[in-house]
DNA sequence: AACCATCTTGGGCACTCGCCCAAGGCGAGC
DNA sequence: GCTCGCCTTGGGCGAGTGCCCAAGATGGTT
């Protein structure tokens, strides 16, 4: 019954991966050290550096795999929605749930400036972000509304600017600005 | 002719501010250090607590100062617009002048992000977000916009959510998003 | 039983950190 | 000339940093 070696290396990773996703929201991307993640994780500080390469490369693998969890939950919610307004209305909701300091948004907004300055989280970060407008494209797309690749484009950047200023102004709630927002989902022309 | 001491410890403090902003865009807000920044304003170690009560205090100096004087410009341009579509031509040149990874950018989003840490560095950006939505808001309304604080509010959200994306995908460009974005101008009914 | 791969431990190395402070200019005002 | 106030110097303190590594534990395979 009792785990193999191999086992319990995996959920010592884990658990060190869970530990850096509560840490870079707590205490921001460059602050998270070896001894605080092993503290945290409930290890000896030599694992850290066990199983990974770097704590930078921990961090990026961290951060990239709760971004790629959060993503994988857009498709379905979306396919959900009959009408633009409806879709609107579930990304407002998801919206709202962002207050700008809750983990998930400042992970977001870490990750973003983590890669800002490394080429190769960089690319993983563009990824999930193309995959991300891509879903929601394809859906505008199903549903008739113009430009769908550009409307998706301005629809992601603008939930996480408002995310990102909800942290200053906490006033900017879906409610208020879904009717602004719904502007873009009508017919040009 | 020679400058007094005093005049000689203000020309100190200002170098410590721009290498300060130098330094966060480069190394990001928490890896900028008390040496680091002498060595970079020409300047012995210890002037930097001589002429500042804590790191955190320059930085947060040297940031506000900067913002502030990057929102001051968006009034008198925005005045010279007579027109939604010339009003958005100017903010997306200016969108375009920031690539995601050049020094406003990264200064900005660095900014907001220690400001979701540090309330007393929130209130000062949050005033300044509010000043930059009021300008804009006092704009459309006088060009008939509908919903003009709440306009004001998605754009400005818009902007630095595509300032932010652009990092990671240049190919979000001013030309390419203007129709998209040109819609939330538009009479709302 | 012997061996082996794997994981784990805890201390050590060389370095940097923020902040402090005694000591030393140095020009302005008396 | 002398004192006063401001600015400046550079070293020092205790703590924290990333990464390394010799040594030990553990459990499956031969």
């Amino acid at each position: 019954m009792s785990p193999t070696a191999a086992e319990r290396g995996r959920e010592v990773r884990r658990k060190l991966l869970d530990a850096a996703v509560e840490l870079i929201v707590e205490r921001g991307w460059a602050a998270v050290s070896t001894r605080v993640l092993a503290e945290r994780a409930g290890v000896a500080p030599g694992l850290v550096h066990y199983h990974f390469d770097s704590v930078q490369a921990l961090l990026t693998e961290a951060a990239t795999g709760q971004m790629r969890e959060a993503a994988a939950l857009i498709g379905p919610a979306l396919a959900a929605a009959r009408t633009p307004a409806e879709a609107l209305g579930l990304l407002m909701a998801s919206l709202d749930s962002y207050t700008g300091t809750d983990p998930m948004s400042l992970l977001f907004v870490e990750t973003y400036l983590a890669a800002a300055r490394d080429p190769q989280l960089r690319q993983v970060v563009a990824g999930l972000l193309l995959e991300f407008r891509a879903q929601l494209a394809a859906w505008l797309a199903e549903h008739d509304v113009p430009d769908p690749d550009t409307t998706a484009t301005v629809l992601g950047a603008a939930i996480d600017g408002l995310v990102m200023h909800r942290a200053m102004d906490p006033t900017v709630t879906g409610d208020v600005i879904t009717p602004v927002l719904a502007r873009v989902f009508r017919d040009a022309t």
